[in-house]
DNA sequence: TCATGGAATGTTAACGATCACAACAGCGAT
DNA sequence: ATCGCTGTTGTGATCGTTAACATTCCATGA
């Protein structure tokens, strides 16, 4: 930076006015430190200005080391809309989402002094470990605990749920059933809601709950047991992947889809269109949460302090393929 | 810092060797710099510690924006290994593998003096983008250019398509078709190379090549074709997405999987054991990618200097599953 | 005419760590 | 008794940037 100065024939104070666009820096002398930084190829050193400053242009994300499609989506919009505003993004990847290991991985960012913080937190015990972190570190929870009052951004669950619900009621079932994911987790359980709410308003018996972990295997066995139903005639799955374990279990005991069972799942994996058949499916808008979730944050950290209980849903939309049809009787 | 000193009685600089682990230090004073730093709930500052080191704690990673599975698996797993050896993950997604996004994010990296950089670079296009890297920046390149000459971990790309060719060859088939993903991709090359290999040394016919984009759209589409050859029993995919799109159009046309077209895939998806039928796949250990990937680039960071050259590839598996069967004629 | 003010620039001191070197103690060897 | 080693601790400078304050210059109005 001294060279730089020496160059434009000015001082350092100076050439840091022009990178931090201060106004009262005449036309002439900026245009000749961008000249000199230009030709020398200078690039500032963030440590030294986030020493400083005592704030960096790097947001932490800390969310769960998996390869479940949501969360992983999530994560990569997050990185590209931080990337065109200008954060660095800093992942702390945890394996799973007790306490302790929330605890570890914010703590590593708060060492490395991020500006602020994303959680991508979709289960209970997520909540505690964000209790005791110090009050001026600008947050943001994605698909958090709806109940505690922090900054929130989420996908309309149960608005989703209540959809795919609806259209298989509409198509003329008598009922809905439905595959859950793990009940620890908040996304999961607004599902469950959506479902139950649809079925209620439409004043239609409630089957039994059936209970998955995202994965195609727990939809496939739970499937095993829904193709020796006879008068099982819609489900929707709280996910694609169960979706799938649902369609071979069904395959496997001679049930066509659709034709004697309906299916809507949730997520739309980018292979649901080639499921057979193409998988109804629920598509939550991973980038607009990203967007939501950035702008929130931005917004925090430029106020310096955070204003909790902002709340931001997105709702989700149906996307219709084949794989629901009206029920034969 | 200076409290902490104070509080324990000694200087900063001593606390300073107690965080490094120095090793003159008496075993009295460092218990006592130990407690003071308890007690205050003292953290050292990084960013101080990257300005005057020239060095910190956090390696780069430049990866394609893009929820194709491959790369997705590779970066979580290297993330992982990364958090277990104390270093911190700074993510640079690109939205293309162009030249210019990743000069872009390769310097963006390089601001925040990043100690090491990690390039998931499988495209052609990635090469000229670190020809102009500073030499002193410790690189490992995953699934890169294997004819340029950095460090470069890889997925043993042929021997995992020999292997599964070799595999449909040995039940009795004629010939084996494939259907590659993207020619710019070395991880297609090398996948079309091994087939190649394995048709080759068998002395037998080698089919047109048909080529997709690693989507299961091109896998449907290109299977529209091959569900109209009466010829074809069997096929090789360059992963499991395009096996996806493949067996739907299979299915379509009344054609059986595997009694009269037997199928393997590649990546080994976690939904690929529930297809219809389950898929027989090789299965790529990314784990095992991103250990090699950090302990090359670790040892180029304390080393110092980039030891060009270094290759190490890791090699796949193959996963039987109910997608191969002997042909019926 | 001279204070007054604001715009442009420069000077100096932080920020929080490490590094290079100096200082001091204890101890055995000459 | 002196020298020199080794192990332990302290002192001052330094990294590259921004913040706070000082300075200069010129225009403005009483």
């Amino acid at each position: 930076m001294m060279d730089v100065a020496r160059l434009a024939g000015v001082s350092h104070q100076t050439v840091s006015r022009v990178l931090n666009e201060h106004k009262n820096v005449s036309e002439q002398t900026r245009l000749k430190v961008r000249a000199a930084i230009a030709e020398l190829g200078y690039r500032p050193d963030r440590a030294a200005r986030a020493l400083v400053t005592g704030t960096s242009q790097v947001i932490g994300v800390v969310a769960q080391n998996s390869s479940l499609y949501g969360p992983a989506s999530l994560l990569t919009a997050f990185e590209e809309a931080a990337q065109a505003t200008g954060f660095a993004v800093n992942v702390g990847s945890v394996r799973s989402l007790d306490e302790r290991s929330i605890t570890e991985a914010v703590e590593r960012h708060l060492d490395q002094r991020v500006a602020g913080l994303v959680v991508i937190a979709p289960v209970a015990s997520a909540g505690p470990a964000l209790a005791h972190l110090p009050a001026d570190v600008p947050l943001v929870t994605i698909d958090g605990d709806p109940e505690r009052s922090s900054t929130l951004v989420t996908v309309d669950q149960v608005a989703g749920a209540h959809a795919a619900t609806k259209r298989l009621l509409d198509a003329g079932h008598r009922t809905v059933w439905h595959i859950s994911g793990p009940s620890d987790w908040f996304d999961a359980a607004g599902r469950v809601r959506g479902w139950e709410a649809a079925l209620t308003e439409a004043g239609v018996e409630i089957p039994p709950l059936l209970t998955g972990d995202w994965s195609a295997a727990s939809g496939y066995r739970n499937g095993q047991l829904l193709a020796r139903l006879p008068d099982v005639t819609a489900v929707f799955t709280a996910n694609d992947h169960i979706a799938l374990g649902l369609l071979r279990a069904l395959n496997e005991h001679g049930r066509k889809v659709p034709d004697d069972v309906s299916i809507i799942g949730f997520d739309d994996v980018p292979e649901a269109a080639y499921f057979t058949p193409p998988l109804t499916t629920v598509r939550p808008d991973f980038a607009a949460v990203a967007t939501a979730t950035l702008e929130l944050l931005i917004a925090q950290i430029e106020s310096g302090m955070s204003e909790i209980g902002t709340r931001r849903t997105i709702a989700p939309s149906l996307v219709e393929r084949d794989s629901v049809a009206s029920p034969t009787t």
